[in-house]
DNA sequence: TGGCTAAAAGCAAATAATTTGCGTTAGCGA
DNA sequence: TCGCTAACGCAAATTATTTGCTTTTAGCCA
């Protein structure tokens, strides 16, 4: 199956897509959110306006799909030694990204949109980290969170203080995989 | 302090204001959203849309303070006979209201915006409901997470699964709860 | 009470974004 | 190589947004 987010590569299409992205990228840093409208990116990217209506329908969807496509890990959770300790490094990378204004700003624009599939891919992406994690607990027989528990009890509690509280310190990221640990090791 | 958003009651901003989200509110849950556009509402409301433009700036920061104002519980939370149980059936109600069509969108609208005001504005609603019943656990030396608990293990699991996974389920809700009650109690 | 003032609303012209119909092109399969 | 179709370009028509200026209104003080 070949999707409209993800074209046959070297086509006509992927080349229009990839200019859109990277113009869109481009002018997501340097200037003004409000200053970021479709005709704009549409002369930067070397298309007509009417071609990014017809393909991604708003400015909004286009941003939507930008910001998922950014927010998709591109290496695996770093290795330090023992499982527990790469979670830890992990979370606390995650939430410093999403913390970030800019991280910050693609969640919502993933958001903002009605449709989902931007949304669940990110939550996807999170999990197919996390779940890497949870293999090497495994792997070396350590005691270890599921991976459902690691989703509502370390990555919720993050995500949920970026959009709607105060951005979460390290500390409190320490303080909730403590939390979740298995009760032998919850003393870190 | 009179604020734009709490203008001085019975003046004329605030008879435009109430004009505004009422039409905005009517046409909310009657037309495909799409068609949902600022000189639409400023004809709904009579007034002309360069009042909108000007008080409100674009559509989504208004679509995200009607929201806002629509997420303000009206009542506090039912007494059921326990803070546990209370907690149980606010809970419920809350993923319920949360997940539905229009409880989704509502806070995707809150979130669309980058003005923070109204999201923390939803975090405090969801906080003052949560404080009365661990107050009530109080009164009855009921012994009772504490409101960063409830929030974090909670309120935070619910929300991300609205926002980037499936909804809720029943039971989901249910263990959630268990999982956070003091150990003597954890089991219903 | 009766003006005075500043904030907010109305109006309309100018600008900018969005939609749409139609012709063109590039890439894919036969 | 030769269509065929999906996607693009172009431009006109529509719609939304901005803006300068005028008018109204509520609050305030004499």
């Amino acid at each position: 199956m070949v999707s409209k987010e993800n074209p046959r590569p070297g086509g006509r299409s992927a080349r229009v897509q990839a200019a859109v992205h990277h113009a869109v990228r481009e002018m997501l840093t340097g200037m003004d959110r409000a200053d970021v409208t479709i005709p704009l990116i549409a002369q930067r990217a070397n298309v007509t306006p009417s071609t990014i209506y017809r393909r991604w329908g708003d400015l909004q969807e286009l941003l939507a799909a930008v910001a998922a496509s950014r927010l998709q890990p591109e290496t695996e959770p770093q290795r330090t030694g023992s499982a527990r300790t790469d979670l830890q490094a992990w979370a606390e990378q995650y939430a410093d990204e999403m913390s970030s204004g800019a991280g910050r700003q693609m969640i919502r624009d993933v958001l903002a949109v009605s449709d989902t599939a931007n949304a669940e891919k990110c939550c996807s992406y999170t999990q197919q980290q996390l779940r890497l994690i949870v293999a090497r607990a495994e792997e070396q027989g350590e005691a270890f969170p599921t991976l459902t528990e690691l989703m509502d009890f370390v990555v919720s509690p993050i995500m949920y203080r970026i959009l709607f509280d105060q951005v979460p310190s390290r500390d409190y990221v320490r303080g909730l995989i403590s939390r979740v640990m298995p009760e032998g090791a919850a003393k870190s």
